[in-house]
DNA sequence: AACAAAATATGATAAAAATCATATTTAAGA
DNA sequence: TCTTAAATATGATTTTTATCATATTTTGTT
């Protein structure tokens, strides 16, 4: 469904919204390891995500990456679409260029109405608003 | 969401399923191209399904690749698993083994209820009712 | 029986994704 | 201003997926 880059990427981000703001940055080694993930790999990727504003980061001493107000108000799709891009989210289950309403794909009506529910889902929920869901034990961002 | 690899098994054989029966058998050569997937590609493919009993094939002169009666009667996820193996489709969208009903992870109130209603449609719907529903113009398979 | 036409088995190559490594730049503190 | 600790930029390596190629086996036909 989504590649590891992305699934990394939300646990770090999840886990940024949870322990972090900006008087709480974190470095990448604090990070790798209590989302499981190598520290090499996640660096790259919260670079990547801080290169395109979509998480917060200083550097030097006492720097780290963290999470601004501005940034929690972000819907989890950013994620996606800044790693992976938006064509393997939002392509036909068969990768047909033409499959769409008028012209579905065998698939098309079993997958779709399940796919845009799921996408509509993922612009919606914040990183704020699963973090809080994190936060009262409702979810789990494990190992 | 699938790989290349069952997204182009899953057109071979829904275009087996329309165009052949055990009198009209199809030869690797005359699928590959309406599908539009490389021949040695598909041919692999194919043969890995064959040998897995989810079409049928024989060889030598006017041998070719078909479905039996029972080969459509069976549900569309066959494919898959026998392709892609069972975890890819099954497991948490963050990968986390430890993700179920009891301890979700983030995404798991977001995503798991239609990744379940995908999951069951896969498994209704059979070779044959893709099929018909191609027939009748309803839905489309093409290049 | 010999030939030809098909799938099958096997493995080689290419491309993409995942992972690892490191020199450079920046910021804080002594 | 020097040192140190952090992210950043860049790219190398490994693994997986995708793709291609071919010798072997089987089956119908002559």
């Amino acid at each position: 469904m989504f590649t590891n880059s992305v699934k990394y990427a939300i646990k770090a981000v999840l886990f940024l919204a949870v322990n972090s703001d900006e008087d709480n940055k974190i470095m990448v080694k604090d990070i790798a390891d209590p989302i499981n993930v190598p520290k090499a790999y996640v660096a790259k990727l919260l670079q990547e995500l801080s290169k395109q504003e979509i998480i917060s980061s200083t550097r030097g001493v006492k720097g780290g990456f963290y999470l601004t107000k501005t940034n929690l108000k972000q819907p989890i799709i950013n994620v996606i679409y800044a790693i992976d891009g938006t064509y393997r989210m939002n392509s036909c289950l068969l990768s047909l260029d033409n499959c769409d309403k008028n012209k579905p794909c065998p698939l098309h009506k079993i997958a779709n109405p399940m796919r845009s529910k799921l996408i509509n889902s993922l612009k919606e929920k914040t990183f704020e608003d699963l973090s809080l869901e994190i936060q009262s034990g409702e979810t789990f961002l494990p190992l």
